[in-house]
DNA sequence: GATGAATGAGCATTCATTCAT
DNA sequence: AATGAATGAATGCTCATTCAT
């Protein structure tokens, strides 16, 4: 009726399109307000669903954070292999990566606070959590490989202290002991810089 | 049998008794299951009261949290002053201070996951973190002009790297990136030394 | 035996057809034990419902007071409208308006006490109350107005009039002070048979 | 300490002074709130005792309220009798009576509107009230009789209605239906000086 | 595949009341 | 006589989850 008599019941779109509309509200409510403050019928609402269906593509409200982690994840990872396969030098493609990083952190920093609660207090999400995180150091040093083939130790203390410094930037917490961003962003670029020689 | 396994009924005591109670009681729930876990009822049985009498010493369940976070806080600045009041040199102060603040941040490792959290999502908790933040930053700025006159503007930085570091030690991210514990306790004692010059 | 003495399991039905049923039900509660002695599990229970239906249907408890107040007005005005339709002189209506008021408010006057309380201590019960009154006043002008062209200032004094008469005959105030009901109720039609000329 | 040390324990007063000051704090709260907003432990707190206080000088929470209701009837039954003891004519005393009446109502209209919730909803507070009216009637006619020898019948309906309009007029329901408090006034006046031909 | 009415255990919070001091 | 810490049943309300359609 709402679309006119021509298309033969729409059907909404297949499974994967639904799911994905989900994952995508999720994201957006977890941003919002958290894991916490967000419940189950707001997200499958906000993707234009009635709450059963939401049951129909994710076990429970758990696996639709999940979900969204690992729709995170791989938008962070495709848009860093992206830049890396420009083939820019680290000069010009530190400040690129670190741009980038800070971007992504802060447009997702309540997302990201909740992350880090669950993966010190749910075990499922910790294990889930760490598998992601392993794979993520394969590709880091995939990467490297590809630009210095000597065997390096210093990944991990780089990654964690990436994702630190950038959270602490999103959250502002810089910001509030007076610390400037630029000077956190410059010190991001060195750090990195330093890796490639 | 009533109370389960609480701790013993507590004597009709003083209400600053009753409060330290409640407050060792939430900060060991929050410890073991996080803020979003309990309930305000099982931080009262927990500390051997009635669920009314919880709030009695409590506006609601954040104002524990706070009162949880502020006893954290006193405890770790305390230890800390106490150590710097010894008046052992940097070589000597550095490798102490180290190892109180990551076995304090182990030992709270879930609740300073929920603080990070709630920082983030709750506009009370985040003003009064700001508040107490700025408060250490002060401390800390007394304790090095003892040491080094000159004035310092790292300290921010400082505060929050060596944070930052605890909690992933606390929390094993290191150690599931395959990074030893003690390269990290090397690093933080390093970054010690260096302020003192 | 779940429900104890509820009515029977009500039919996966309409939401409009759900809601009436808690209207009922918190009818025949509030005119039982009057709002404060109730509570919205009981009112659910009493529907045949769980707890949480309730908040479907209603924001909180003064809520369903309001839906149940404009049920009992409606009721009200809807006989009142009939009686009036039947175009039977005032010297015949009369008695029947005063002996249908009489039984209304009788048979809701635990309702009432609440309801009057209500309107004066509750800001909100007070607004939606003043609305409700000033629609009537329009209806009772406007059935005038099909007997008597002339315009009339003495509606609210009647409508009130009308109104504590009948709750102080169904409280038994009156019956309390050996004044025979029968006495007010020939009172009461005077004063309508008066209105008529 | 705080009184200087010449008074030997004050003991803070006789008991019933001790019950007077709560009867006049649960007064001044149930006008302010209501009695289902109040609760004992603040009645307590208001007339300057602890919680545990109450309880020696009233059996609960209705106790209370009847001590206020009686310390009401018996504030405007005294100005009544003294305003009937000057001896005035009825051309005179009317006004001064229903301007007595109007503002005590309005002074009490909160507590009132609790009261006749409460002789609705609670049988204790049932039985009390009409006792206390059975004695207010007698009281009415012993003063009638003082000035018209003659039986008459009609105490109980005048009693009834100035009381009710009272409250309308403080509850400013007449208000609202746009008819003047002066109107209503004038009304009871005229009521008042009917009875005394 | 989607719906959405219904569930009911669970949680934060209140308050009349008690009793040891 | 007064205290006030403590009680705990009760209450309003939420939300993850189910299931008949």
């Amino acid at each position: 009726m709402k679309h006119g008599a021509a298309m033969a019941r729409p059907a909404r779109g297949s499974p994967a399109e639904t799911r994905r509309r989900l994952i995508r509200a999720a994201a957006s409510e977890l941003e919002k307000v958290g894991y916490f403050a967000t419940d189950t019928n707001r997200i499958a609402r906000a993707a234009g669903y009635a709450p059963g269906t939401f049951y129909k593509h994710f076990a429970d409200k758990r696996d639709v954070f999940l979900a969204v982690y690992d729709f995170w994840v791989a938008a962070e990872w495709d848009t860093v292999e992206k830049l890396v396969a420009t083939g820019a030098k680290m000069t010009t493609l530190a400040p690129r990566l670190v741009d980038f990083l800070i971007a992504h952190h802060t447009r997702w920093r309540r997302f990201r606070a909740t992350l880090r609660a669950l993966v010190m207090l749910d075990p499922v999400v910790r294990r889930h959590h760490r598998r992601r995180r392993a794979a993520q150091l394969r590709l880091l040093q995939r990467l490297r490989a590809q630009r210095a083939p000597a065997p390096q130790r210093d990944g991990p203390l780089l990654m964690l202290l990436v994702e630190r410094v950038c959270d602490a930037i999103a959250d502002g917490e810089l910001r509030a002991l007076s610390v400037d961003d630029a000077e956190a962003r410059s010190f991001l670029i060195a750090e990195l810089r330093r890796l490639a020689r």
